[in-house]
RNA sequence: GGGCUUGUGAGGUAGCUUGGAUUAUCCUAUCGGCCUUCGGAGCCGAAUACCCGGGUUCGAAUCCCGGCAGGCCCUCCA
């Protein structure tokens, strides 16, 4: 917001003026904080030196030199070496409101970029339904994608289809081979049966036979291999067959992500750069770099240890001794697809593909390519009896999390609303419950192992996403109460602390969306928009916001800004804003 | 064995990239308070924390080195 840069660039130009003229050098360093008893501070530490003085003496003397109030600055107090200054609430206030009764629904968006952002995520091999461990990734680089159109960026999510090598291979033979009799034996055997008629969750069953075969029947390890074979060696039905399966699995797939409001915008499918070729050609070029090298049995590499990998990893092999490509040099491929649809391209990844990652960008450095990927890696998430595995059965799958969660913020609407059709009800507790899945795993940062507890992700209070639903809720509810007023944007006319505080937590808006895009640390999100609810709540019970007088329409205007921002925050969160609940 | 990563109150978690103070954030659980005003999925208050040891610095949760503990990776797998 403009009333915010402008106060913190004045606040650093008038300091910086002074301490020149006190003696320091002109590109002296200036810090800028934002504390909790004020607007900014700038300590004076760094001035210290320069000007031979203590900094609580210089915080002193600047303060004491500044004419102030003057702008946007309405003070500035010395402490401990710290200068504090405090923005003119009132001019603040105003500038929100205008932009919000100016720009509406579009409030915090930026005007468009033209930057085409691509972020890879999910992607996850079609074998089973999605479950806890790999959700992650869909939350996070949806989300991410959404704070990323806020910004203005053009921005395109993808998938990308693992319909190539021995997990999907074995998938396709699953489903042709395995019996019902085995299907069904295989369920028996299973602890908690899974009895949902969906596709993912019944094929799954007939991968697990098939994984379990291959280490009891010996002939069927060759057999795999016969159907590998012939799939590289591009035989049509083969391959067909492959992809049919995979793409029974992808429905399954992108069911569970419609559920939580993930849509993908476009598919790549990995079989595409054997069939086009242009694995081929990554092969060809990387062979013809002073970096390859061949081993004794034929298989071509590179080695990457100038590229900052150290140890026995440096030897990045990208064919087999017969020649045929491997995921990663089908993976080069499909980056340099993508570098040519994108400006930038982020993959959300899981933190096992480090290391791969790593590779990946030296191996197209070699190839001559000036882009980077930019990976975003999370941790995973772990059941408390050790790491999720869909071929052991290990799991908590999305489709009963967010079924329980549902059904859990059902039993909460029903009782606190009985006014509410049966229709209504089921769409809000629909809404609350894929919220509070969303919002649950989105609020840690993405470096951070976490172990799914239950109780945690059905939670519905405090640091949560239905109550930053509720708080929507309650903004609308109190608009409605209020019927027609006119826009207040006078900021003068709200200067109880509360007002103040709400309005500058609306106004870091901008800026919250701005570091998500240069860090890419999503969880950052979530706590502004806690903090915006947690701040909305305090005003609200400490300030009767209905109550005639004048500053009511101002007050009002408020609430709508607040509405807005909340809105806007859980659009980016992928999460609905019922206007009741 | 090598590399990467995480370690913050009783449990969870923010802050770490770009080092700052006055009270290290927030949530849950615990204890105490708030229903004669607009929705209690709420508000106010109390108590409890930077893994250990060195170093750099005027100043370290943050940077560096060394431990310890968890996770991940080190396939001619995907």
């Amino acid at each position: 917001m403009k009333a915010v840069d402008q106060f913190v660039n004045e606040c650093e130009t008038k300091v910086r003026e002074i301490v020149t003229a006190m003696g320091a050098p002109a590109d002296v360093k200036i810090v800028k904080e934002i504390p909790d008893n004020a607007d900014l501070a700038i300590p004076c530490f760094t001035f210290a030196k320069p000007l031979k003085m203590a900094p609580v003496a210089i915080a002193e003397k600047i303060a004491s030199e500044m004419k102030l109030p003057c702008g946007i600055i309405a003070g500035v107090k010395p402490l401990n070496g710290y200068l504090n200054f405090d923005i003119d609430s009132s001019a603040l206030i105003t500038d929100l409101l205008e932009e919000v009764v100016e720009k509406g629904a579009d409030f915090g968006k930026s005007a468009p970029t033209g930057i085409r952002v691509n972020v890879e995520h999910t992607s996850t091999n079609p074998t089973g339904p999605v479950h806890v461990g790999r959700a992650r990734n869909p939350i996070i680089g949806d989300t991410l994608a959404r704070c990323l159109r806020m910004r203005g960026h053009d921005v395109t999510t993808e998938y990308y289809v693992n319909d190539v090598g021995k997990q999907v291979v074995m998938m396709s033979w699953a489903v042709a081979n395995v019996t019902p009799e085995e299907v069904q034996k295989e369920i028996e055997e299973t602890e908690k049966a899974d009895d949902r008629d969906k596709v993912d969750h019944r094929l799954v069953f007939n991968y697990r036979v098939a994984n379990k075969k291959v280490f009891q029947v010996p002939e069927m390890e060759a057999e795999i291999a016969e159907i590998l074979r012939k799939f590289e060696a591009g035989d049509q039905p083969t391959i067909d067959h492959v992809k049919k399966v995979a793409e029974t699995m992808l429905g399954g797939i992108n069911e569970s992500l419609a559920s939580i409001n993930v849509k993908l915008d476009r598919y790549t499918w990995e079989s595409t750069f054997i069939a086009n070729g242009a694995a081929k050609d990554v092969v060809r070029r990387l062979q013809n770099t002073p970096y390859s090298g061949k081993t004794e049995d034929g298989a071509s590499y590179v080695d990457l240890k100038d590229f900052g990998i150290h140890g026995k990893n440096t030897k990045f092999t990208f064919t087999r001794a017969d020649g045929t490509t491997l995921y990663t040099t089908r993976d080069l491929a499909y980056h340099e697809d993508k570098f040519s649809r994108a400006d930038r391209v982020i993959d959300v990844l899981g933190e096992d593909q480090k290391l791969g990652s790593q590779q990946l960008t030296a191996a197209l450095q070699i190839m001559g390519r000036t882009e980077k990927p930019e990976p975003l890696f999370y941790a995973f998430v772990s059941l408390p009896e050790g790491r999720m595995s869909t071929r052991k059965g290990v799991v908590v799958y999305l489709d009963d999390l967010v079924d329980e969660a549902t059904d859990r913020a059902y039993e909460e609407v029903k009782s606190r609303r009985s006014d509410l059709s049966e229709e209504s009800m089921r769409a809000i507790a629909r809404a609350v419950g894929v919220g509070a899945v969303r919002y649950n795993i989105v609020r840690v940062g993405a470096d951070k192992q976490f172990v799914f507890s239950w109780q945690e992700a059905l939670s519905f209070d405090g640091n949560s996403g239905p109550y930053l639903q509720y708080v929507h809720a309650r903004a609308c509810s109190l608009l409605k109460k209020a019927g027609d007023f006119e826009w207040d944007t006078d900021g003068s006319k709200l200067t109880d602390e509360y007002e103040i505080k709400l309005a500058k937590a609306l106004s870091k808006f901008e800026g919250v969306l701005k570091e998500i895009d240069e860090s890419k640390r999503v969880n950052m999100l979530p706590a502004y928009g806690h903090e915006v609810a947690a701040v909305f709540n305090q005003f609200y019970a400490a300030v009767p916001v209905l109550q005639a007088g004048e500053g009511r329409n101002a007050r009002l205007t408020l609430v709508q800004a607040t509405k807005v921002v909340l809105k806007n925050v859980l659009d980016c969160l992928g999460m609905e804003a019922p206007e009741e609940m």
